[in-house]
DNA sequence: CTGAAAGCGCTTACAG
DNA sequence: CTGAAAGCGCTTACAG
């Protein structure tokens, strides 16, 4: 009752610009111009006033500087069109949208611009359009390597600072990269097989869309995968198989799937690399395979779906929302907070499956109501 | 080149006070006073002022408010004491840490309190502090099942806001409450071992602590556990066996286990509704137990250690960074932004592995630093 | 090179 | 019941 025992969290004793004028005999503009670096300020009063907001540890309200300011902060989103709701590219965009409502009363405006996937073209207009509009900061999806990488000279030359959202490219001077770690998640993708199948099991690795190279998250996926089952040691190996589809839509699909499991002689487990599992959900579903264990990635709708009917066994997802929003929050940080900010942000890798399904984020439907 | 196509999210066409003063011929003292409903208003200006907001949907500008009330707003928060750095409950206190920070500049100040685990007192005689500082919102860990409805009686006979964290107590007119649920989580955890042994396999569950009733994550993980045996069809059940062990501390812990184990002719999994798992991974360790599937809760740092070295199999996670920053964000956004919040919010359910273990934040070492 | 003044959108006494 | 004024901490021309 009477020893008042608890801490304070975060104190605030504010120092103005009022306070640091007065210590330092000048008016709160002199100080502001050194706070501001905007010269014109004799050296010796600059180097005064330096002294003193080092020693009170001066930050600045940024409520009154922002309020004071009209100045607007423009940054521009290169993200791929996305065709429906349920594509995976709506979710780093719904990321990027509760940042922009978020960071929209400190003066942020964002621009958001959309490529084809299938069209490199499109890329370059829109990474034009962006050069044009001068942006403060940029986020992109670097899709196209040559394409991003000419874009990214071009961000460079005018040194507008840019961010990296779900592929990396490395020794770009990139501000920041912000996605998953593919190698990685294709290690825990083989481990889930390996704690589920039998020893000597036949596991087939599908890839869907064509071009694959190595700076793609199925590439690497599928060498992390490789890479569990050579160093594991003790046991015997699985028998692993490769296989490139080039599209879904391809009306001979499923009999190319057909002829591949024959080839090899049977399934015990299928991995696939992005979030097209789906469509060799369907398959298993039609020609009635049962027993199969079904990984692959992403917790878009239809995969949501299929691992609700017990066909998809595990999703390995990368929180992409949240790439989205730390995308734009990075920006915010370097540019308007003056912060240091990571280079590299590797974001979690889920293991979805349909007794956690419900608790992330993506599915969960609004549930205000009463007690 | 020519043809701009992009979207602005969120573009901001401020209303002011002003504007609706202009349009309703009142000064913005008027206004103000029907916005914040300080009576004394004539009738029929406050419908007409009351309208005119409606229809150019008028937001009060934050930064501005915020800045220029000099008002304080004072959070409680009610955790138990962290006995070391690496302790559980160390983490929703990083996330209210974070929380506290973030609010800082809109006036916001937390004051931490803590009682210790073993003494329900403790628990009371802080939560009569928290009464007398009359704090604008509460923030608790409903620990003690009786003392915590009497504090909630008390918050809710001074109309004070309170939001659970970790676990819930129903029908107490909560503003919200933030944590897993622990039902689904045993749920989990009881697939994993249904994919990773033999459908006749061994399960033990071990339960650390005292006094355990059905309001505790272990017993809730349990009954979930159990419901996944028991609406599994089709294939023969695992056979499941219960322990309860009051403290770890007990000299003859080693000798319990030992004889338990034997009581039931050996193990092939052991599931702790914890997070002291690491004190059976240590166990095992130490009587050179190997092969055997163990699976717990929660990230600390002990638990990481045991999975890094490959006896600690899966660890099932539930966020409490998240759940103590999102405790306080909720009461920022009932008390001051006046915005609806959610009653239930169930953090995701995380399973971590070996592989995927260092891509949750609490061990993410930072990487400031160049390209 | 430096100071004084107006203003950002809101809140808070104060006068009438 | 209502308006006018001062002030929150900062920024931005403007005058000297």
């Amino acid at each position: 009752m009477s020893t008042l025992k608890y801490t304070v969290i975060k104190t605030t004793k504010r120092i103005r610009i009022k306070d640091i004028a007065e210590k330092a005999n000048v008016s709160i503009g002199t100080v502001d111009r050194v706070i501001h670096n905007r010269g014109e300020v004799n050296a010796e009063t600059k180097a005064k006033i330096l002294k003193i907001l080092e020693e009170l540890d001066y930050r600045p309200n940024l409520l009154a500087s922002t309020l004071a300011s009209k100045k607007t902060h423009e940054f521009a989103v290169l993200l791929p069109e996305v065709s429906n709701p349920d594509a995976y590219w709506n979710k780093p965009l719904n990321g990027v949208r509760e940042a922009a409502a978020e960071l929209q009363q400190y003066g942020v405006s964002i621009k958001l611009h959309q490529f084809s996937q299938n069209d490199p073209a499109s890329f370059a207009a829109k990474a034009n359009l962006i050069m044009e509009s001068k942006p403060e900061g940029v986020v992109l999806a670097p899709f196209f390597f040559r394409e991003s990488n000419e874009f990214v000279e071009k961000l460079n030359a005018q040194q507008i600072p840019f961010v990296f959202i779900d592929s990396n490219i490395s020794g770009r001077n990139k501000l920041s990269f912000i996605g998953q770690n593919s190698f990685q998640s294709g290690m825990l993708a083989a481990k889930l097989f390996d704690y589920s199948l039998p020893p000597d099991a036949t596991i087939l690795i599908i890839h869907f869309g064509k071009e694959l190279d190595n700076l793609n998250h199925p590439k690497q996926r599928e060498r992390g995968f490789y890479n569990y089952f050579e160093t594991k040691t003790g046991e015997a190996f699985e028998k692993l198989y490769s296989f490139e589809i080039e599209t879904a839509n391809d009306p001979r699909f499923f009999e190319m799937i057909d002829k591949k499991i024959e080839e090899i002689g049977g399934v015990s487990g299928i991995f696939v690399t992005n979030s097209q599992v789906h469509r060799i959900a369907e398959y298993l579903v039609t020609r009635n395979i049962q027993h199969v264990r079904l990984i692959g990635h992403d917790l878009v709708r239809k995969n949501a779906e299929f691992m609700r009917a017990g066909v998809v066994d595990f999703l390995i997802c990368q929180r992409p929302e949240e790439q989205g929003h730390q995308a734009i929050q990075t920006l915010f940080d370097h540019i308007i907070l003056k912060k240091q900010v990571r280079t590299d942000n590797y974001t979690s890798i889920d293991i979805v499956t349909k007794e956690n399904l419900d608790y992330y984020k993506e599915f969960n439907l609004s549930n205000y109501g009463t007690n």
